[in-house]
DNA sequence: CACTTGACGTGGG
DNA sequence: CCCCACGCCAAGT
């Protein structure tokens, strides 16, 4: 992957609202790469500690935390939504809090 | 090289 | 809605 693909990324994140969530595979269109999902995740994954980016707005196309239930990091990204008023239904975000 | 892994997505049944 | 196979692709081993 090339420095051209990370920066759209990181923009793209950074271009979802507070107050929303969008899917890993919308990032991935917005920085031109229909296909990349899976590099939005590894790129999240390994986001600089001093990253202020809202990498908890980024979910699953299933509109799923995509972390396993229970665990920490599941349990810090559902925090920091619904600090910001996301909330949601059995698992998933309801759906006015979901774009893409 | 050739496998394997993973913060993914989609179409079909 | 659930489950599954398959597609995809960067990194790591």
């Amino acid at each position: 992957m090339n420095d051209e693909f990370k920066v759209a990324v990181y923009s793209a994140i950074g271009s979802v609202p507070e107050g929303f969530t969008a899917s890993y595979g919308y990032i991935a269109r917005l920085a031109g790469q229909p296909k990349h999902a899976r590099a939005v995740g590894y790129l999240l994954k390994h986001l600089p500690k001093d990253s202020s980016l809202p990498w908890f707005r980024i979910v699953n196309s299933k509109r799923e935390i995509s972390f396993p239930f229970g665990t920490s990091s599941y349990q810090r990204q559902l925090e920091a939504l619904q600090a910001e008023g996301i909330s949601l239904d059995n698992g998933k975000i309801k759906k006015e809090f979901f774009v893409g």
